[in-house]
DNA sequence: CGCTCAAATGCAACCGGTTGCAAAAAGGCG
DNA sequence: CGCCTTTTTGCAACCGGTTGCATTTGAGCG
């Protein structure tokens, strides 16, 4: 149904190589018979097959975006950044729900069925072995949010979490804070072991503080709430970290059903600053993530991995920034 | 680089179209030469290039799913659940952003320059041009959470937003509330303009409301907020319908920043029934709009139309109902 | 005006598959 | 075992483009 190349060369008069190269950046074609074909090609409203051209340049500026963080508000922004972002560049995203998939081979080859240039992995739980099963396939793949190595074996691009963990502590105590807790994600999730890792560093290293760590079963409002509810049985500590922002949201709803009041009972500091967390009803301090530059990054990185599959895995870490808002007690 | 049919034929010494068969559902292949094509491409590590076979099938199993609310967290779980939905029947959802497009033309040359099979218009701020533009292309298309016509152009699925004005203005009536008012998005949203008409539709018929009605610039946290600080200036309303549940966050926001209280002073009731609703720091009294139903029913629409794709455009609506929580003052 | 050389063009093969058709193989039956 | 029918198989053309190569065209110039 659709017009192709050999109508348009008919009705231009010329030869199916002349049309393909009108569409063709750069390639040999007189400005009279681009006239030509361009003209015949308006009035058939004829626009080039980019599927079947995929077969023989070997591109199909399909770009895999496979995440499966779709409960955490901050991915509503990450979406929108790499999809206009992909668009900008002339790229499309191919979005893959991960949701309920745990075997990274079969992501691979729906992928490769579909002969993507190449895969951002958007999320900071999903295991390292999804971009490396890419990488594995000889796939150009980015590890967005993920876990910085210092010795990568995949792209990574993100934060440091160590950092960001010891950034939360040095706040904490900063407020004079001493009776501190972790309030983590899920155990086994390596955002939560590197926060938990550095904010302890710093505790640690501090005098006459007072520590206490418990874990959360997911990034949620619900798990955070939970969990808060539990600690607020006995003895909660003066202030929190949580593992994000969602969390902490279940946890000022947990505090705040207690009658207790933030942040005059209990301090709460998040992770991400997702847009909601400056809504005046939740207006939490948290640590800023900042996904603008890291998504421009990934993109940057895997449009560089186009041309270069081989290019030297490296890791890319953007720095986070406290967020003063109404969660912890001022100085 | 990826191992091709023409491979797995030479090593498995069958021609190219047994290997082609052996992949293709209902073809006829013996036993005896299934075995060594499925042998050789385990070896081989094989699998069918999609986009090469959609040249001669007509089919890629791409779904254009294309939005412009990246902004509105509802739409998290709208997308949530479309890219699963779409995976569990083995399509694949080619997300376009529309964030800063407004000419139907371009999506639709790209769209078609995909070879997508079908698309989804995910939108209830989008003008309904998009979705005819791609009726006009030939290409099935539906228009999900989109105006309900009663002659319907194009396939719709969606709510009946008259009726959710009626049904929030005798919510509001039916606790006592007397000077009423209207909190729109956009003027020019549909959505807003037909929530409206019910509403005042159900407010005019009874005697001794006092109405009003202002609008927001965008469904928006922001914009929800600045319009609601506005009317605080002067002589607000008892009890507010607000266009969202964003709108309905700002709103509140405003509120409880100028110290008045909820449901105490002003009362709130929004629309969507988002994620959000329901934590406790917002706890919004809201409509609840069924999107789980609505997006399997636009999928199965697309479906549908892939083997009809003159099937007669229908309008497909689902009821909402009312979710109390706690911004509105019981009855 | 003829010559050289670069630019433009068309031919034909190819990308990785599918499929109609005719030939070959297998199965059924007396 | 031979004959007829059904199933399986391979050939070759095709899907909608791209591209290397040889040929033609045309510009530039003495």
């Amino acid at each position: 149904m659709p017009v192709t190349l050999k109508e348009v060369a008919e009705k231009a008069g010329v030869s199916r190589s002349a049309v393909s190269r009108t569409f063709t950046e750069g390639a040999s074609v007189s400005l009279k018979t681009r006239r030509k074909v361009e003209k015949a090609a308006q009035e058939l409203g004829y626009h080039p097959n980019a599927l079947a051209s995929s077969l023989t340049t070997g591109r199909t500026k399909l770009i895999g975006l496979i995440s499966n963080n779709f409960h955490n508000p901050l991915f509503l922004e990450v979406f929108d950044l790499f999809t206009r972002s992909l668009q900008d560049r002339g790229l499309r995203p191919l979005l893959v729900n991960l949701t309920d998939e745990t075997n990274p081979a079969n992501s691979v080859r729906l992928l490769r069925q579909y002969s993507v240039d190449g895969v951002i992995v958007a999320s900071s739980t999903l295991s390292p072995e999804f971009a490396k099963a890419f990488r594995d396939a000889r796939v150009p793949v980015v590890h967005s949010f993920g876990r910085f190595a210092s010795a990568p074996s995949v792209h990574v691009v993100g934060i440091d979490n160590v950092e960001c963990g010891r950034m939360a502590a040095r706040t904490l105590l900063s407020r004079g804070y001493r009776k501190i807790a972790f309030l983590g994600g899920p155990k086994e999730a390596t955002s939560t072991i590197d926060r938990r890792l550095g904010f302890f560093e710093v505790l640690n290293a501090t005098d006459g503080i007072e520590t206490s760590e418990s874990f959360a079963t997911a990034y949620s409002f619900d798990a955070g709430r939970a969990e808060m509810l539990q600690l607020l049985e006995a003895d909660p500590a003066e202030a929190y970290f949580c593992g994000d922002d969602v969390l902490s949201v279940g946890a000022l709803s947990a505090i705040q059903s207690k009658g207790l009041r933030v942040p005059e009972d209990i301090g709460i500091i998040g992770l991400n600053d997702m847009e909601m967390a400056r809504w005046e009803n939740i207006d939490l301090t948290t640590i800023r993530q900042p996904i603008r530059q890291i998504i421009d990054s990934s993109i940057e990185l895997v449009v560089a991995m186009l041309d270069d599959p081989d290019r030297y895995p490296e890791a890319r870490l953007f720095s986070c920034e406290v967020i003063e808002r109404g969660t912890l007690r001022p100085r």
